[in-house]
This record gives structure tokens, C-alpha cells and sequence, in this order.
DNA sequence: TGAGCGTAAACTGTCAACAATTACGAGGGT
DNA sequence: ACCCTCGTAATTGTTGACAGTTTACGCTCA
């Protein structure tokens, strides 16, 4: 229900194109695993296509970080290790930290208005209060994506939509929230939208880097705590 | 005598590779000028390749934005106006800033005292004194390379070095600085060098965020200036 | 003379076959 | 038992030919 206009508008109807948008949906549904091979003529034979089109799809997947290339060697989806995740969050920091800073200055009241019904949602969401994972994966991401929109800046969007969302996606089993999370998300969402609604952009900035650093830190306790268990 | 060091380690002898080296080499020198035509048989044959691997070093010179390309119609060398540079400006103040934060915690004092030298060594250079050409196409950009290298964050280091840096130089006789900008821009990089040496992170991010936010504005003005100029 | 149409050339997209490299496993030697 | 070597199978890299689409040019007709 969430990002249905996000999809491209078909992008014209070439092979490569196909296999791409379908591969990135494989990729992204988990049905190829980070760290899985993929087989050209597996994927040409599965696909009905033949290998140049998929070859081709494949570099374009790598462009966008999906998958690894090594040269005679095959491409593998990507698979990050908590150090990689961690470095990935700190630059969503400071990029969402800039879109809200430019969106300070120029979201239109009805998309303010837009923000504000979405927190109220969330609010009377039972699976925020109670701490589970609706809130990470879809709702959170939702609420930040209409805030770089607003940015406007059609190049930061880009680089925040098709790139760093679906990489996050694509670990989201890993960036599990700490119990009682979901619900101060919540309140820092509401700080960041009391920023926006007050137009003032450098406590829009630092409020959203803050609400992106307490929850990268609320997983890398996580991750932490996690690794004591496991040795233990 | 800058960039030695960034060059690929011949990275595989296969033919793609070659052609993807070559064609961002002829990008990057002029040869082949934003918004220029690339015909896939007119260079497959420069190259003495076959189309295959010269489609896929497109495709992957489209993965990192110097090429567009369009469906049945061709790809192009990337044209960007200024409103599109002025965007990927304040794309690299967030990343810089961030990469700057980060250095603060991280630097070696040896890499510090190599930044010092080369303070140093701009300050003696004349064309900074004279406020010439020099500053902004070499010098100054190896003195944020290093700091961004200092961050430690791979994948943000790949982001400025390789897509970002590559971008502004195809773009750099459209970034020529105000006359007695880079005087105050040495006197910005001591700003910064100064927050590093005092392990000061959030002085760190703010200068070298002031830092870039001049020398953007800086630009803009050149621009608007240029503009009414035209007109006038 | 100019607008519209049709054909042809040029180009990108796709395919199947061939070449080169790598990975795997059997065999033999130490 | 372990390791090295060689050969075979599987996989990626490359090529030239073919198909579909777009673009440009010239021709016809008002």
C-alpha cells in the first residue's frame, strides 16, 4: 500500500530491463540469498532469455550495489557484515540529516498535513506500542522517504530511494529494533515533524540525525548484545 | 602527482574492463564532452572490440552516472545544468561533513602532518596568492580526498572518490572560484586541519561544512553573476 | 513552396556459437 | 595420508550475424 507509486512507469519493454526489474524482485523477496551465486545460464534458461540481455542486467544490478562482480569468476548478491551496515547508516545519517534540512524549507503544508496523519497512525498502531516489527520495515521507511522527497532534490532522492532503502531492505532481518524502540522512533519522528512545521531547518537536520543515530546505535547494541549471547 | 595512488591495479586483463578504463578516461579528459553521443560502432571499432563488451563498459559508466541512456536511442555523456551541480554540491557538504566527523576520531598524527605540509606547500603555491586556477582543479581536491580516506567509511570513500570527484571534475571549468577565493578557502583548510588535530568532531563537520557551503556559494554567485551578464 | 508520407539507412537490442579461463576431481607420486 | 599434477567439465568472456526500432532523407501531393 506504501510505495506503490515509487515503481517504474514500465521503463519500455526491453529484455534487459525485464530481467532486471525481475532479478532486483528476486534479490529483494529474498528468493536469491546475499551471498548466492547467479548462474548466467541458470538465470537466461529461468527467464526464457538469452545471456546477453541478463549479463546486462546483472551489470545494472551491480551498479546499484545488489551484487558483486568478480571478473571469471561470476556475480554473488551482496552480502554486508555488521561493520558494512553500520558504516551504510552513517551515511543515511548525514543524507536524510540534509534532505531534512532542505525540506524544512520547502514541504508544502499538505504534505506536512500528510506527515502528521501518518503519526497519528502509527500512534494508534498496536504493533508500535507493543514493540514489534511493523514499524522498521514498513511505516518508518514510508515516513522517511516522504521526507527526502520533499527535499527536492532529485539526485539525493535518487541516491537515498534506489540505492540505500533497498540495501536496507535487503538486511532488514538484521536491523531488528530493540524492545521499546518503535515507540521513541515515534516521538522522534514527531520531533522531526515539529521541526518541519516550524521551518526551522538546522533543528530539522539535528533532529533527524539524531533519531537515525539512536536507532543505528539501538541495533549495534543489538548486534552486540547479540555476539556476547552467542559466545556465551 | 596527486591521484597516482587511486588508479586501479590493472583490475583483469578482459576487454570490458579495458573499454570501461578507456571511455572514462576519454570522459574525463574532454575527448568525449558532456552530452556528446556515444555510437556503440563507432567506438567499438576506435577500440578494435567487438559491441558486447563495449555495451557492457556503458553500462557500467551508467552505474556511476557519467553516462544516460535511453532506451532505442542511445547513451550519452552526462550533461548536467546548474541547478543539477548545485544539487550534487550540497550532496558533497553532507558527505565531506560527515567524512570530516569521522577523520576527527580517526586520523593518524602522521597523516595529519602530511595534511600540514601540504598547507603549507599551498600557501608558498602563487596561484593561490593570485587567486588563479590551480587551488580548485588539484590541490584542493587532494586535500579533501585525504581527509575522506581518513574517515575510514569504505563505502563513503567509494561514494566521494569515485562518483562524486569524478562528476566535479568533468564539471570543473563550470566550478572556477570568485576572485580571492582561494586565499579564504587555505584559510577554511587550516579551519578544518585545526578541528582534526583537536580531535573535535563536531567542529570538524562544521568546518569543513562551512568550508564547502562557501565555496559553493561562491560558485552560485559566479553563475547568477555570469547570468545577467549574458543578458546584459 | 511546404506539409505529409514512405522508404531506406543507421542504430540499438538480441541471439546462438565459439574462445578462454576457472573450478573440480581423478590419478599418481612422495 | 597428503599433496601435486593433469585433464575434463562447467562457467564466464567474446564475437559476428540477425531482428526490431528509430531517425533521416527524398518523394509526392496539395
Amino acid at each position: 500500500m506504501a510505495n506503490s507509486d515509487v515503481s517504474q512507469p514500465l521503463m519500455s519493454a526491453n529484455l534487459s530491463m525485464l530481467a532486471f526489474q525481475r532479478l532486483e524482485q528476486a534479490i529483494m523477496a529474498g528468493e536469491l540469498q546475499p551471498g548466492e551465486r547467479l548462474s548466467e545460464v541458470t538465470l537466461a534458461k529461468r527467464y526464457g532469455i538469452s545471456r546477453g540481455p541478463l549479463r546486462e542486467a546483472i551489470g545494472r544490478l551491480e551498479g546499484r550495489n545488489l551484487v558483486e562482480r568478480v571478473a571469471n569468476q561470476g556475480a554473488r548478491v551482496v552480502s554486508l557484515d555488521q561493520a558494512q551496515i553500520m558504516d551504510l547508516l552513517v551515511i543515511r545519517e548525514s543524507l536524510e540529516g540534509i534532505a531534512c534540512r532542505l525540506a524544512a524549507a520547502r514541504i508544502k503544508p499538505a504534505e506536512l498535513k500528510r506527515l502528521h496523519g501518518m503519526l497519528e497512525g502509527h500512534a494508534q498502531d498496536a504493533s508500535v506500542v507493543s514493540g514489534k516489527g511493523y514499524f522498521q520495515g514498513g511505516g518508518d521507511l514510508d515516513f522517511h522517504y516522504r521526507i527526502v522527497r520533499a527535499s527536492g532534490n532529485d539526485r539525493l532522492i535518487k541516491m537515498l530511494d534506489e540505492d540505500m532503502y533497498s540495501l536496507l531492505r535487503l538486511f532488514r532481518q538484521r536491523l531488528s529494533t530493540a524492545p521499546g524502540r518503535p515507540a521513541q522512533a515515534l516521538e522522534e519522528h514527531r520531533a522531526v515533524l515539529a521541526a518541519l512545521e516550524a521551518r526551522d531547518p538546522d533543528e530539522a537536520e539535528a533532529a533527524m540525525r539524531t533519531h537515525i543515530r539512536n536507532s543505528r546505535a539501538s541495533i549495534s547494541h543489538i548486534i552486540s548484545t547479540t555476539a556476547e549471547a552467542e559466545v556465551a
